[in-house]
RNA sequence: UGUCCUGUGGUGUAAUUGGCAACACGUCUGACUCUGGAUCAGAAGAGUCCAGGUUCGACCCCUGGCAGGACAACCA
């Protein structure tokens, strides 16, 4: 039934059970509503960065209107030009492309419906089912009641509807202040739904708009601007999160009343991810505050961030089609965002060998001076892609966590008269431990032998392990970021008293530290990806410049043998 | 002391006219391996929030509880 699939078929039709959005579109298509037609929309108000839980709801539109043979389009949601900026339109539209989506020319703003939406309130009025409010922003507050009170009506509600009419139009040509006036649906003020207390439809604010500049000062609020819109752009199903539930409502309303075509909202769960955060609001709070270094900081759960980390599209892709879609509340393991990468870049990364935490080992009884090359596969996953070449010498560099002076049982690697093999090249053993004055161990003595040479006849002895190492003459030096979780509590909003979630930062999530490495890097540009052998995925930071580069590490492999040390250490 | 939504292994998602719970991640074994990776084989882990009811039979339908979430911006 269902296998696996892998991130870059992530599209590929396969046997699976459908999720609840799925089957209501299946129903619609069997019973041809609107014609069969599939039409979806992903909605961002251009307000900041897009993060893993947009990206979910970006798959999840843009999947469906693909896998049902519809529509996508992307539409900025832009009423309230406070908060709105042209920098965040092209970061969004960046990170929508880059995700590997293409909107075509259906790239809309709900600025551009500012007319017809003008009209639309006209008529609502004409109908008397909108009025202009003079109530002030706090007394509309008192009148609205609670959730478990209802609320009084506005002492202008009962306003003609040509004194509405006037006055509406008079707060389009500009003749109020801020906050002056409003206008608001006439519904219900003791509807146990709030949305449906006399909802504004439209306010007041004298300010400039990215895209319309000042030809407006009233603008449309979420609720009256974004239904209205879908119904413009024809759409049949706008999925949204749960927040939007007890706006259906009003939705329905407002599409009813102004007898206009009739678009369905269905929400769904938004992404919660272990040990990170997903509020705009607290995001923007790390960049401001400086405990991160910007919305690209690798350790974001930006798109932004995660591109710069060195996570593909592919991989996201293939996490939003694991985590399914319901309207539950859920917090995602991040362990299977790691997943995700790991399965992509265990396919498509080429194989590099780096020393990140280096001990140096002098073969004792290989020529000094001499050198030779050695082949070494660039993907074992992908052999016909063939080799690469790399040089090997006396004096070489391995893992300092490759070598223990009194190894316990289960480790496998190097140790007084152990051997081991170094991948692509010889078995050694190891002879001698050199140390300084304080007792440390400043470099190991071992001897090689020349006849297991990986592809020699007789090279095929068996040793415990094979370890990774670098030709120290031969090594060029370069910067690792080493990344961890940005916080150390699953909840980073589990904090203690008086503390917010800033107090769960983890103070290691970013260590720099220097990495050796000899070949195979060469002309590699920003982004590019690598599988360092044995430590993890690691890509080229923009950071880099000629003769300094710099290094990101996505995700560590797995390791069993730290895991063995976590045990140990927990007990 | 309101309305709406939700409640299935550690986590997430399934179970499509009601037929004794499946898949993925994670965890643990073992095989294989020149990455303690990958791959392959296997295991443990829920009796479906609780209590009643309908039914030959309920995760699914009904009733009543309980728990969690959302809603009181002229934000979206």
């Amino acid at each position: 039934m269902k296998k696996n699939v892998s991130p870059d078929k992530g599209n590929k039709e396969e046997e699976r059970s459908l999720n609840f959005i799925e089957q209501i579109i299946i129903e619609d298509i069997r019973t041809g509503k609107n014609g069969g037609r599939i039409h979806t929309r992903f909605p961002p108000e251009p307000n900041g960065y897009l993060h893993i839980g947009h990206a979910k709801s970006i798959c999840l539109n843009y999947g469906l209107a693909i896998k049902y043979n519809g529509l996508y389009n992307l539409r900025f949601d832009d009423t309230n030009p406070l908060t709105e900026e042209v920098e965040y339109v092209d970061s969004i539209m960046e990170d929508v492309r880059w995700l590997g989506y293409d909107w075509e020319d259906r790239l809309y703003y709900a600025s551009d419906y500012f007319e017809q939406l003008y009209e639309w309130a006209e008529k609502l009025v004409m109908k008397g089912k909108a009025f202009v409010c003079d109530l002030s922003a706090e007394e509309m507050s008192t009148h609205r009641g609670t959730p478990t009170r209802p609320g009084t009506e506005s002492p202008y509600r009962n306003r003609s509807v040509e004194e509405n009419l006037d006055l509406f139009r008079r707060m389009r040509a500009g003749e109020f202040a801020n906050g002056e006036k409003v206008l608001r649906a006439k519904i219900d003020m003791s509807s146990p739904n709030m949305h449906m207390r006399d909802p504004v439809l439209y306010r007041i604010i004298h300010a400039s708009h990215h895209r319309t500049g000042d030809k407006w000062c009233i603008y449309p609020t979420y609720d009256y601007a974004h239904g209205q819109s879908d119904s413009i752009e024809g759409i049949t199903h706008s999925i949204c999160t749960l927040e939007f539930e007890v706006h259906r409502p009003l939705y329905d309303w407002l599409i009813r009343e102004l007898e206009i075509f009739p678009s369905r909202q269905i929400e769904f769960a938004r992404l919660n991810l272990s040990y990170t955060i997903m509020s705009k609001r607290k995001l923007l709070q790390l960049v401001k505050e400086g405990h991160v270094n910007g919305w690209d900081d690798p350790r974001m759960p930006t798109i932004c961030g995660l591109r710069r980390r060195g996570y593909t599209p592919g991989s996201i892709r293939y996490f939003a089609d694991r985590i399914g879609v319901a309207k539950r509340d859920n917090v995602i393991d991040v362990a299977l965002l790691e997943h995700s990468v790991r399965e992509d870049l265990n396919k498509k990364a080429t194989r590099v060998m780096a020393v990140l935490s280096p001990l140096k080992i002098v073969i004792t009884n290989y020529p000094e001076g001499q050198s030779e090359e050695i082949d070494a596969v660039i993907n074992p996953e992908m052999p016909e892609l063939g080799k690469r070449s790399v040089p090997f010498s006396r004096e070489l560099l391995i893992e300092r966590d490759d070598f223990m002076e009194d190894p316990p049982k289960k480790f496998f690697r190097l140790a007084p008269g152990r051997e081991v093999r170094l991948k692509y090249a010889y078995i050694i053993k190891c002879e001698k431990a050199v140390k300084n004055d304080l007792g440390e161990i400043t470099e190991l003595h071992c001897t090689y032998d020349p006849l297991t040479r990986s592809g020699l006849p007789d090279a095929n002895r068996k040793v415990k392990s094979t370890i990774h190492w670098v030709s120290q003459p031969h090594s060029q030096e370069v910067e690792v970021r080493l990344f961890d979780r940005l916080f150390r509590k699953e909840n980073p909003d589990d904090a203690e008293e008086g503390q917010d979630f800033k107090s769960n930062l983890n103070p290691e999530s970013l260590k720099v530290t220097k990495g050796y490495i000899t070949s195979g890097i060469d002309g590699a540009g920003a982004l590019d990806k690598f599988q360092f052998e044995r430590l993890g995925y690691f890509c080229v930071d923009p950071d880099s410049v000629p003769g300094r580069m710099v290094f990101n590490r996505t995700v560590t492999l797995r390791d069993a043998w730290a895991r063995i040390g976590q045990k140990n250490a927990a007990r």
